[in-house]
DNA sequence: CTATTATTTGGCTATATTACCAAATATATA
DNA sequence: TATATATTTGGTAATATAGCCAAATAATAG
């Protein structure tokens, strides 16, 4: 196997490993329903801030989620929705393909 | 969220988990292209007999494959080749849904 | 039965992950 | 400015993962 086709097997990886936690696939659906706070996500998930929080970093390293800083409050939301649909749509993920 | 959400929950992030891995995921592509002995499969992944035998177990364990002993060598096969289109199988994974 | 091939299992080490607490940062409000 | 709220970052300990080697199993060939 070439460099490129392992760099995209890697990038795949990435994003369902940020997928393959309890915690960070419920946020996901939770995002999936709509923007959320962060605090708002702590109740719900019934973590540390600082768990949810580093959830929340990881899933927005893998490109899965965008955040949005507005006052003091951060709001994360659901970067490709169609991830939901999955499969079909890593590759958009990571940018090398199309989201249906 | 109530015990049974977060079993399910719990069972789409072990698949999705074991599929976030390079080299599993690389295995799970190769079986979407037909089954698959072990001893192929280590030859494609490059790595020990040992390691390639664990990732096939995890995979099984998590339901995304199953395995075929005939003669001296096990076959595998993706038990859901949906797992390609995705998201919209996790469901028939872990049983909870249809795959289309 | 013995040797060979295919695969799994056990053991071990290195590395990664997770979760919590405490501290740092940023923003808003009194 | 002092204080409170929201969030991130750093540190750390417990646990989990990944990979290799060696040994155990299983099936076949001779």
């Amino acid at each position: 196997m070439d460099d490129k086709a392992q760099a995209i097997i890697d990038a795949k990886a990435k994003v369902l490993k940020s997928l393959g936690h309890p915690t960070r696939l419920f946020i996901v659906e939770e995002l999936a329903r709509g923007e959320r706070c962060v605090c708002e996500l702590v109740k719900l998930v019934g973590a540390d801030f600082s768990t949810v929080s580093k959830h929340l970093t990881l899933l927005k390293n893998a490109g899965v989620v965008q955040d949005d800083k507005r006052g003091q409050m951060v709001y994360y939301t659901l970067k490709v929705p169609c991830i939901l649909r999955f499969m079909d749509c890593i590759e958009a993920v990571i940018g090398t393909g199309s989201c249906r």
